[in-house]
RNA sequence: GUGGGCAUAGCUCAGUUUGGUUAGAGCAUCAGAUUGUGGCUCUGAGGGUCGUGGGUUCGAGUCCCAUUGCCCACCCCA
């Protein structure tokens, strides 16, 4: 029997890593310019958290958590989401009291009990941040070009901004009232899913695929033009900022995310680069989520971004990711006197930084040259019979052929 | 969770229609091409229980069933 990694994971191996090393230091560098700092929190929480901070009616809690009993008996779940545990380490620690806006970021796995197909994966990457204790519109703005500035220097350039305002609880009430009474009068027309979707959750219909919920929904009352004087005040300055910001963004009524906690301003990057699974990353405003976890009311903003998705996109459009330093001298030995010169060398120059490597499985000189080229070594230093008889070895540089005989004791000097 | 497709060497794939001797190619790996010199070229070698388990048959990579994994769409999302 043959071992396998569970449905929905991923290995990374060696040849792909540089592309992930790369994109975690631009998010750090980039989040560490706005100021930001990286927050983490266990990879997993007690159940409850996630029913009550997302919602039990959203389809990520009801259907797609990793829930498990421990041994004493408690619920845990697996983070399937990041806003929720922010949220809690916040009230926990009462963060509130010691600064009054406190600004996280993040990379972590997040992990989804769904059916995986091409960018969606059980247990996938996410990074993104949280702004806690503002409702200042500009700390909107800042959360929607501080992804796209980090979109930018990874290769993701090809997306599209979606925006929408969601309102306030109340008001999102009597507009899905509203959206009720409309729709019923089509039921019959709807699609299956939607039908459905009318008991549990009318909002979601105005995202549906179907062409005929499509057509429906076209005519529906849209949410902007029944929101509280303030959500639409808010919203346009919101988009003001974006255009000051250079953003482009659509401003989207069937944007509906899918956690119960946003409030007012959401977000989603979707890419055509993707297929199917189009969402690069997402976010929005969360005003009454602290305090439904049992803090303050103090309000909120975060978005989360699927690094896979990133490095899909980036991909998809020929981005190269730079790579690690190669190797800049490879030793090549031919006798077991040449291997232990090889190794005292080889501790002295790593003590200076200098990237070595040498041959290990005794092979021939021709094998080993081939190697030092295959990992791209910058210098070769030969050293055999006749330059054990002279303390000197042969210094070749790989890129003209040119060689020198080099003293043991000077292959710094001259590999600059 | 629902529907459809695919599974042959490390990778990309032929071979399956019409079951029939030791299952192939390219790339990759390794080794050679006159003494101790890489990239290009040439030659050769290793590597597969044909995803797994059953069944039909004198005989299965090829047909049938089940199972697992992957892909596509729906659902949902990153």
């Amino acid at each position: 029997m043959k071992f396998q990694k569970p449905k929905g994971t991923k290995d990374i191996l060696p040849p792909e890593i540089h592309k992930w090393h790369f994109v975690e230091k631009v998010i750090r560098d980039t989040m560490d310019l706005y100021n930001f700092s990286e927050i983490r929190t266990p990879m997993f929480e007690n159940t409850t958290l996630f029913k009550r901070g997302v919602g039990t009616e959203t389809d990520i809690v009801g259907k797609e958590m990793y829930t498990f009993e421990d041994k004493s008996g408690n619920s845990i779940t697996l983070k399937p989401e990041m806003t929720a545990p922010v949220a809690r380490a916040f009230v926990e620690h009462n963060l509130a009291s010691q600064a009054p806006i406190h600004k996280f970021f993040y990379i972590t796995s997040m992990f989804r009990y769904e059916k995986p197909q091409e960018g969606r994966y059980r247990e996938h990457t996410q990074f993104g941040a949280e702004v806690l204790g503002t409702n200042d519109v500009y700390s909107d703005i800042e959360i929607i070009s501080l992804v796209k500035h980090i979109y930018n220097q990874v290769g993701v350039h090809n997306f599209k901004v979606k925006i929408n305002s969601l309102g306030m609880p109340d008001d999102r009430r009597k507009y899905i009232e509203l959206l009720i009474n409309y729709l019923n009068n089509h039921q019959e027309h709807l699609s299956n899913d939607s039908k459905r979707r009318l008991v549990i959750n009318p909002l979601r219909i105005l995202d549906s695929k179907d062409p005929n919920d499509i057509e429906i929904t076209e005519h529906a009352p849209k949410i902007l033009e029944h929101l509280d004087i303030a959500s639409i005040v808010r919203f346009e300055k919101v988009i003001n900022g974006l255009t000051i910001a250079g953003i482009d963004y659509e401003v989207d009524f069937r944007l509906v995310r899918g956690f119960d906690y946003y409030t007012d301003t959401t977000f989603e990057f979707i890419s055509e680069d993707l297929g199917s699974q189009n969402a690069i990353g997402g976010g929005g405003r969360y005003d009454k989520l602290v305090e439904t976890i049992g803090g303050k009311p103090i309000p909120g903003i975060g978005f989360g971004s699927g690094i896979e998705r990133m490095i899909m996109v980036a991909d998809r459009n020929n981005f190269i990711f730079p790579s690690g330093k190669s190797v800049d001298v490879y030793f090549i030995t031919l006798n077991e006197e040449a291997k232990l010169v090889a190794f005292k060398e080889i501790l002295n120059l790593r003590k200076s930084g200098i990237k070595c490597e040498y041959d290990s499985l005794g092979r021939s000189f021709k094998a080993q040259m081939r190697e030092a080229n295959k990992m791209n070594s910058r210098f070769v230093y030969i050293i055999g019979d006749e330059e054990i008889t002279k303390q000197k070895g042969l210094l070749k540089k790989m890129s003209d052929g040119s060689q020198t005989e080099i003293s043991f004791n000077n292959i710094i000097e001259n590999i600059k």
